[in-house]
DNA sequence: CGGCATCCTTTACGATACTG
DNA sequence: CAGTATCGTAAAGGATGCCG
């Protein structure tokens, strides 16, 4: 076991299945690459109507963000506000629940930062060789 | 700015433009849904072989399986190391680089796990609603 | 054994048009 | 304004077969 620091437990054998797919939900929801922007903008600027969304988040469709936030929604971790006047108006703001998520990939991002040199010093070796070719250390 | 407690810097205002990209990669990447469980399946096993991981990951497919490699291989994440023997031998692991990845998630594995009740109510409170009609809170 | 190439099905997504 | 619905394209992904 390579690691052992100071982190109370790690889930490595004993993993709660349902914890283990929402996790890979979690990831997988971040990953259509528009929730973390809408998490990013919700953080940002608290409450925000839709139109005003779609002008923050660059290229995004109105489909897909509808889709985003609705998924947000339905996992708790945005509140949809729905105000009954005659040009609809509707409002959205993160959660509590929403704001810690974004917490949690505080790790994430700061691994990015922290190590995005040597990524694309990674890629760079990579691309140099013949990448479809006979690559990586051979014995 | 809603926040402001006590964590040292949160990238929000002056955020590099290369570490966002590689942060939504990132998780982009992760989110293929395979390349987290294969860095699990690395990081429990240590050193694998191809037939190996294929056989670990429940029923990840042989192309999703070298794709993943590849991508990971090229960040930097793993080690390929192919031996020159007569039925061929390929065995990868993790690199320092993989490794850390991995603790960055621990942020989110974490929050999975302590989160998990509260994200399956909201789903169940969502969607027994009609949750394709008049839903949410309205005003 | 490890993987690349091809085919084929499924899905995601954007563009457009329409509704309360 | 804030969506929903329909369509068409594009990309992801599985199955199969061949090669080193």
């Amino acid at each position: 076991m390579p690691q052992a620091e100071k982190i109370s437990f790690d889930p490595h054998p004993p993993v709660d299945p349902r914890v283990e797919m929402l996790v890979n939900e979690l990831i997988g929801r971040v990953a259509d690459k528009w929730t973390l922007l809408v998490l990013e903008e919700l953080e940002d600027h608290g409450t925000c109507r839709f139109t005003e969304l779609a002008r923050l988040v660059p290229g995004i469709s109105q489909k897909m963000l509808t889709q985003t936030l609705r998924a947000m929604e339905r996992d708790g971790l945005v509140h949809r506000q729905v105000f009954a006047v005659v040009p609809p108006k509707v409002e959205y703001c993160l959660t509590d629940l929403g704001r810690s998520l974004g917490e949690a990939f505080c790790g994430v991002w700061h691994w990015a930062e922290a190590h995005l040199c040597e990524v694309e010093g990674a890629r760079a070796a990579f691309d140099a060789r013949g990448e479809g070719s006979k690559s990586s250390s051979v014995i």
